[in-house]
DNA sequence: CATGAATGAGCGTTCATTCAT
DNA sequence: GATGAATGAACGCTCATTCAT
């Protein structure tokens, strides 16, 4: 088990990379173990296939988000703080880790159902997330209550995750701190109820 | 010629669904075929390679929703009215092509070097109506200044198209008009500038 | 029937073309088509096949060299002369068709049992030509005793034919006049008997 | 490695077969692998594409022809002699690997632009050592100095490698000592200078 | 456990041939 | 007869997976 959690690191990140520059499809578990300075015999000693192989770098990957968002989002008190600190969060992640993000637009909420229930869970848990401060907001009346939930939750995923792609993937120059303030300001001015307490972005 | 056009349509029609469901690189060119009622010889006679009847489907995808777009945007006056026309005509073009849409968002929003030049060139060409609305109302101090061009275009985008996916292709049971008054309640008002005038959403 | 004539030479010349630039395989029946200014339909029309047409292209070839070269030895009395007249006519041809004459080598020539009985007799019946000058001459004793008639009469084919080859598709540069010289000295005295009249080549 | 080695051979051997049977173009890969006992894939393991695989049958035959010609050559101390070793050399690689020298003939001599300048190295490397042979003779005075080398010296691989092929591909019976005599006779007399040495052929 | 050679199903693409117009 | 769109068998090549060493 302890050998089997040291093979793995390197593994996940040479899986990633060619995931991530070759998608699913033609990413080759050859090259996969190449990157990892393995034969490709071992890895199917550490993963019975490359679909599992893949779903479980999917589920890695979104279990780090999970985590990255929720701990910066506990950080804060009230439901807008909340929500700007989810953005952040999210936005971080996605350059920190833009590759496996691509993967993640591409694979994951592009074609549903391609990946099935292991997948869907994994993508309906984050939305949770979003979803459930949006509820706690509205109970509150911090949150506009004629936005629908799902609606809302997905959008503001959304428009942060594509934001993010564009700027880290395909444009060469960005300002990290544009970007965010933008989407702060965008997104939570239309999430917040009108004449709600006006807690300044923080920054 | 004319036998072309008329050929055209059915393989147009089939190669979006194998597409959208299988994605590209596991779409077979023989199951396009088979759908469309055609030997696979045929196919190769209307395109000359399963990545140019690809190339050719987003494309024509891609001119389909700027057409129906700039249609609708060009029947309102003010900017936040044609920003609002604006994702309602994104979101119907979602509804009625989400399959269509699962490959837009999956193939050519997810990774960025797959497609190269001419999808890039595609995709930045419907950002780019976006991006104009957005600094003529700027410029006209209707929109907020505070906001970056790019970051605010792709997020809108990213908004509605992953709301609509979601709504679409995820859930079986939808309500696309509480979705369509969502987005425009989310986004118009995180655009607009405060205390510009106050047009209430249309309908 | 004129019109079959008429409409064969220019498909013959184009397949010639096509032919000798691609070889036998790799040539395509829309292509030949293209050139020959036709449809593919047409093609089939004035040959049931490709290797019809294929066929009929060697054996009308080899009918022209054959007679070309058949004129030539008529026009000298002497077996040394009639040989000598045979190998300048040869590489007279080989000089003029040498698009042809590369497929007779490489498709005829080169692979015994892929044209069968038919070309077998096209081949064997040039070679036939060679050979009965051969014995005549040994009958008449100016040609050696010693030289086994199959064995000679390809050879001199051979030599003819590489050397031809060589030089007119191989080589941008050649002296014709050099290389004719050196293949009559070359074969002709191989051939002929020691001692008997040694009529000067001609020219 | 070893295994590769040991691998290559009957590869070697089975690929042969088909492509002299077959030519190039009509040769399937998938016959080459059934005939050396092994999966298709592993064909692709240890040459990467057809026309790799050819190329080295190609060049493993040249070479294999060079060497034995070069040992013959060696063994004789004059140019006649050289000679005389070299058509004996020819003669008996063409009874030996008549398979391959069907291929050498047809898909080498046979079609210039074709196979480049990989082969066309190899074609040009064997005729330079008759090239070589013959200007040495000349420098000596013992081969006929108005034979053009270049013609001359392709003329004598294409009288031996034609007859060569005609006896032992196409005829079921024939005499090798006699074919061997004659190729001689005919091709020595004709390249010897008149008056030089008159050594009798060996044997 | 690690290795990497062997396997073979699967897919993109070509092209000779047919046949409705 | 002429046309060229339609057909589908065939082939080169890839790569996930297995298994003997």
């Amino acid at each position: 088990m302890m050998r089997t959690r040291r093979k793995r690191l390197p593994i996940f990140d040479a899986a990633v990379a060619v995931f991530s520059e070759k998608g699913f499809a033609r990413a080759t578990m050859e090259e996969v173990a190449r990157r990892a300075g393995i034969a490709k015999g071992t890895l199917y000693n550490n993963y019975r296939s490359k679909k599992e192989l893949f779903l479980s770098l999917i589920e890695e990957g979104i279990e780090r988000l999970e985590s990255a968002v929720r701990r910066e989002v506990a950080r804060r008190e009230d439901i807008p703080g909340k929500l700007e600190a989810l953005i952040g969060a999210q936005l971080s992640f996605f350059e920190e880790y833009r590759d496996y993000c691509k993967l993640l637009l591409s694979e994951v909420w592009g074609l549903g159902t391609r990946w099935e229930e292991q997948v869907e869970r994994l993508r309906s848990g984050y939305i949770r997330i979003i979803k459930d401060l949006i509820e706690k907001g509205q109970a509150e009346g911090v949150i506009r209550k004629n936005l629908e939930v799902d609606a809302a939750a997905t959008a503001v995923f959304g428009a942060v995750a594509v934001a993010a792609l564009n700027a880290f993937v395909f444009e060469t120059r960005y300002r990290y701190e544009s970007i965010l303030q933008t989407l702060k300001e965008l997104l939570l001015t239309g999430l917040r109820e009108r004449g709600a307490g006006v807690a300044a972005p923080e920054r």
